[in-house]
DNA sequence: TATATTGATATGCAAGGCATATGAGTGACA
DNA sequence: TGTCACTCATATGCCTTGCATATCAATATA
């Protein structure tokens, strides 16, 4: 019986027990005399109890009416709230947000992004986690994560893909190699030395460059050595196993006995935000305001 | 907006929310699928925010929407409290019951009666006073308490009255007085000594008794203190101030030079639960149900 | 005793929720 | 690639029900 019960009954059984009168409380609700009379009574017919003591002269709460009436004020509160978190929610100020970003990333401004957003939308859940760009991009497709900062990623239909930084690439080569001190050092002078790179799905964009610039500097890179990602390709460059095309932010690593020479041509990698285009979701919008406000100019959405 | 809101729109909700699929929700709910279609867009249009990514395939919770679930429930619960609370209230399991008890009733059963209400209805607040039975008749009548004990009142329109006890009248007269070792004293005997009695207003009907006990041995008593309850009568006894008539449950006060007199012809005083006829609190009937439990047999309702 | 106040009841209307029928979009499978 | 099945949205009509107006009944006050 009592799954009948609407708000409605508890909005006019509120007003009620506040006025003990019911054209006073009728008119608050804008309503007439009579329906707010049945009203009543049909909410103590559903909770098969009577909630006020009434002659025609006086009005007044019983037991049971002073007990409902603290709870139905819960429950009409619990509304409002329920409303006020929806609000939130739809503007991107709650709920969960996965952030995935390739390790080397760490070194520009995600930190600071994400100090700012944790400023302005405290309510948001960051769930931050380290991962290799090739990963990331299927996670995105099926759902495991909201938001990715990915090297290099090639255009997909699926995905909303926004570069947010670019810097440049670096030959990596150790000190103590005849060419680390060679003037105005090319890709193509690198086409006998054996080459210390990461594997091909680890992050596809990043490694068809390098392989697009070897190719185009006439030679295929005889590869001795797969790394898990570029953090460890940098330690095999400094242990004289080979040499490496890397983004020049892994410099900061600071490794004693690597050198890094620029790359005549101005070959450059793109760091890029990139989210399910058909999920849409307020949180990443808002993150991604975050971004484009720090960031700034100088970030493009691609197809 | 979304003051237009009805506990329907959450329950609905919910049970899409639990089957993320239309048709399933609809006949969970005992309803065709187009109403919960019609009653869930109604829904988004009072928040102004979508709850559910749906395309004809498949049916998904937006962050609003994961964000309004939480919620619903916790009203949905609220609510569920409410009709609860309310039924408990109606059967007199909860609220405040205003207890009065004239003093010396407290040396009858009404401290177990007490703890075994206590027991029973533990979401009870009672709220415990010692007043005389007069000024108990006035607060029963307007209110100011629920349930009073009181000694031998008198028949009222307003008030519902249950005798639970009885008890026989002494004579309290001070061990060293002549009398008090006088075998077979009698009301009669009394007739030239000095009496302390309570005023008339706090006791009127025990006050009443006494004099009719005197009245009907051919004097009219010559009170020469007055005291303010039952108490007090027996420390002015002790203190030779005059002769008392009184309960017998005075006894247990403990006063050593006091001699207690049973009366020729066992008159005795009642004493009564009183409460308000108009008032029907359920509280009040829980309580005189556990009263009778422990007084048993023996109780008797008068006028 | 008459009157004003107030809650309940009667009646009609209109809004809105629900059912049936149908349309449109999407994924699956041949 | 085309067909089919599935599923959600839309259209339409009915019927419930909430609300308004009019009226009644009860009670307190003058």
């Amino acid at each position: 019986m009592s799954d009948k019960i609407e708000l409605r009954h508890l909005r006019y059984f509120l007003a009620l027990a506040d006025e003990l009168h019911f054209g006073r409380a009728a008119s608050r609700l804008g309503i007439a005399q009579p329906p707010l009379s049945q009203q009543i009574r049909r909410l103590e017919d559903l909770l098969e109890t009577r909630l006020f003591d009434r002659t025609s002269r006086r009005v007044e709460l019983t037991d049971a009416g002073r007990a409902f009436r603290a709870e139905a004020s819960r429950v009409l509160a619990a509304v409002a709230g329920a409303v006020g978190a929806v609000h939130r929610a739809g503007r991107g100020e709650t709920g969960e947000l996965r952030v995935a970003f390739a390790a080397t990333v760490m070194f520009l401004d995600l930190p600071q992004i994400i100090r700012t957003f944790r400023d302005r939308f405290p309510l948001v859940h960051l769930d931050l986690r380290e991962m290799p760009t090739g990963p990331q991009l299927d996670g995105l497709r099926n759902g495991d994560i909201d938001l990715g900062f990915v090297r290099e990623p090639g255009a997909d239909s699926e995905l909303e893909i926004v570069t947010v930084m670019r810097e440049p690439l670096r030959i990596a080569i150790h000190v103590g190699h005849p060419l680390a001190s060679r003037p105005g050092l090319s890709v193509a002078d690198l086409a006998e030395e054996p080459f210390v790179l990461f594997p091909q799905e680890l992050a596809p964009g990043l490694h068809a460059q390098v392989m697009g610039l070897c190719r185009r500097a006439g030679y295929a890179p005889r590869v001795v050595e797969e790394s898990r990602e570029l953090y460890t390709s940098v330690s095999l460059v400094e242990a004289g196993i080979g040499v490496s095309i890397l983004p020049a932010s892994v410099e900061k690593l600071g490794w004693r006995n690597v050198r890094y020479l620029p790359i005549p041509g101005e070959a450059e990698t793109r760091i890029a935000a990139a989210w399910s285009r058909n999920r849409a979701r307020p949180v990443v919008a808002a993150f991604m305001g975050v971004v484009r406000g720090i960031v700034g100019t100088g970030m493009s959405a691609e197809r």
